[in-house]
DNA sequence: CCTGTAGTACGAGATTCACCGTACGACATG
DNA sequence: CATGTCGTACGGTGAATCTCGTACTACAGG
């Protein structure tokens, strides 16, 4: 499909002796589509993700989430997510930090993450 | 709150004068998913399609949406809307009468359809 | 340097999904 | 009954998705 991988012009701020290696593509706030954000969270496996994040966890390793599937698997998940506007993953380590978008989505989509959450706290199981 | 029962339980096409004939299978409200919903709303058709209902068209037959799509193709939107309960529909006449379970969505998933239906009255076009 | 950990990339397999055309059923009207 | 309208059901095709295993990269310590 249409891949946005502009190179995130947004952490490129203070990137002097940052380990300049990976980079991560997030849409910018403007590029968020609805379509996708809803399709990131009609899943199962990440609407568990986004669940958990959103119970305080603000920042979360992706092995910290103890997920039914596979390394592999997990990863795409975390992309989908990503790559749809709904979490933002940062480098510190070997691990990857995972935060949610929620100012974000709550500039582009007033309500909705909150809506989903609340829904998913009540119907969804947790680990 | 006229409880709309179960007018039909998830099971059809069998023997029997049938009742007058077609019977169309819709959740009951405790049986509303949230995964479905969201897959449901994914669509940009389906997403178009609540729109429209939304706009105050309460009630609107399957012909009156103009959609991009062929006959078959719309059938199959508007059934993935029945069964995941977002939308009820009723026959009349030849025509079938489609119809947003607000209420129903309200009670079970609170503010998630009022947030969808603004998010795509931001971003998805109009017929 | 070597080992371990955290995660990615690359296919591959199975399933689901969106789309279509054609054939058919139910209703209205001539 | 004949015709037209509105919608369903039944396949079928191509694309997307979910899942996995294996091989690889980047970082941290001993």
């Amino acid at each position: 499909m249409d891949d946005v991988d502009e190179e995130v012009s947004m952490g490129t701020s203070e990137d002097t002796g940052a380990p300049a290696g990976r980079s991560l593509a997030h849409p910018g706030l403007e590029e968020i589509r609805l379509e996708a954000v809803l399709h990131a969270l009609a899943d199962p496996v990440r609407l568990r993700i986004v669940r958990d994040l959103a119970e305080g966890h603000t920042d979360m390793s992706c092995i910290a989430f103890q997920l039914p599937v596979s390394k592999s698997t997990s990863t795409h998940h975390f992309r989908v997510l990503r790559e749809a506007g709904v979490i933002r993953q940062r480098y510190e380590g070997t691990s990857r930090i995972n935060r949610l978008r929620t100012e974000d989505l709550e500039a582009r989509f007033p309500g909705l993450l909150t809506a989903v959450v609340t829904a998913a706290r009540r119907t969804v199981p947790r680990a």
